[in-house]
DNA sequence: GAGGCATACTCGTATAGACGAGTGGGCAAG
DNA sequence: CTTGCCCACTCGTCTATACGAGTATGCCTC
């Protein structure tokens, strides 16, 4: 067994008032902040810690358990624990949605991703009529049905969002929307060919721990929370012409946004 | 020693694929989803739950620490583990930098918190001049020193917010932006009558898990995440004339932005 | 050389026991 | 009645042990 790479981490002290799992997890994150132990690097395997610090092993793990739920490290089963890699970040613009963007005849998420060098996919499509929630049917003046699209966006293989836009059935049945794919500049320039002239959007943004479900679905380490965005479409009329409620992955985004001073 | 109330949670099957932590781990969850357990109440203690379920307490204390990580719930030494109960949040609306916003004398916080009922408070207040990170200095334009503001919010006894503003040294000294209280309307109205008239402000929002130090200033519950935001305040010059970063409780808060569709 | 297997190392799950420390209620002494 | 103590109950920390399961490596066989 290899030992701790000596200078690196320290001795814990038992008498002290802090707890030893406490003790051990601040001396990983310190070497972890330092540098010492680099991102994607493999930390000392549970059996070297328990033999440098003396302790027991279930006192490792505990002090690695306060790690990974910090976001910090993640374990893999059979390999080791790894300093997690800060993935490449995508950023939202708060422009994204200006018209001058559907033109394209991809989606505004592939001539993205394309453009920062990553592969991105879409799966998991589903298109379907349903009964709204509560939730969305307010959102939407109350349709009784609704138009489903869910779809999964991945980034290199990664899944990174998880997204579904809801429509008035009336808007969306028998158009191209309702099609899996809705063609070139996606459903906002197929509403707006029907007619209902895209006015602006109210987006409202939530940070949470994801379910398991979500969990499942990004492939989230424990640690990373999801961030929720819920966004309205309204029409020139004032109407709400489609919500889409996102699921995304915190540590893949930055969301930015410009706010009027006036 | 009570028991578990009966039909709330069934029993775990040890020969099963799932482990056995996960499967009592799902119980709860979904008893406390099914509002089996309301808000803000006591669940089985560990003793009862070991009992109930033939298993030993490590095994009951793994389920529970994974109901904390994703926020269900929080244990409370000495007392019980309870359902976390959903805090009132506060809404950030698009336009809560708005000029016509800024006339009253109270601080925007203030003034919001009080409207809806809640007792605001500001705290730890420090205004200092240091040299600025390589981060907010490139978003500053490179000055060679800044002023900090630094406060933390809380609303009715709960820190939901900390909040550090920067800004160039050469524009904040010998103003009232360099003492504890800038006055009516806030150092932006301060900035304006110095000539700086705002135009727009650029925000990024991020989500992440809070560090040990966040998580102690903000008393935060394990697995709350936070929303950090940076806003870059600029005037009509286009010149950066203002920093602020901010960690929230992401349990506390929900962001609303209205972004154009032209 | 290629394939497959044994093995060592990794983390995952679970048990049993012990003591510590925070909380709150009840009881006894004043 | 009030005060203060004790105790029961709660979760927190830690040890020691066992076995299971995923991964990688190297050797052995073909």
């Amino acid at each position: 067994m290899a030992p701790v790479p000596s200078g690196v981490l320290g001795a814990v002290d038992p008498t002290s008032d802090r707890a030893v799992f406490r003790q051990i997890a601040d001396q990983l994150r310190e070497a972890i902040d330092r540098g010492r132990f680099k991102e994607g690097s493999k930390l000392p395997s549970e059996a070297e810690l328990v033999e440098h610090f003396g302790v027991s092993r279930m006192t490792v793990r505990n002090s690695i358990g306060v790690l990974q739920s910090e976001g910090l490290i993640s374990a893999e089963h059979g390999k080791g624990v790894f300093v997690r890699p800060r993935p490449p970040v995508r950023r939202l613009a708060s422009d994204r949605f200006a018209r001058r963007h559907r033109d394209q005849g991809k989606s505004a998420f592939i001539v993205e991703a394309d453009a920062a060098g990553s592969r991105p996919e879409v799966d998991s499509l589903e298109v379907k009529e349903e009964k709204p929630s509560r939730d969305i049917s307010a959102r939407l003046g109350s349709p009784r049905k609704v138009l489903a699209r869910r779809r999964r966006y991945l980034l290199d293989g990664r899944p990174v969002e998880f997204a579904v836009s809801y429509l008035p059935l009336d808007l969306a049945r028998g158009t191209r929307i309702a099609e899996p794919n809705p063609g070139p500049g996606g459903i906002y320039a197929r509403l707006e060919e029907a007619g209902h002239r895209l006015d602006h959007f109210d987006e409202e943004v939530r940070a949470r721990m994801p379910s398991p479900g979500e969990a499942k679905m990004l492939r989230l380490a424990s640690g990373v929370p999801v961030i929720h965005l819920v966004r309205t479409a309204y029409d020139t009329e004032g109407r709400a012409v489609e919500v889409c409620d996102t699921v995304m992955a915190a540590d893949a985004y930055v969301l930015a946004y410009q706010l009027p001073a006036t």
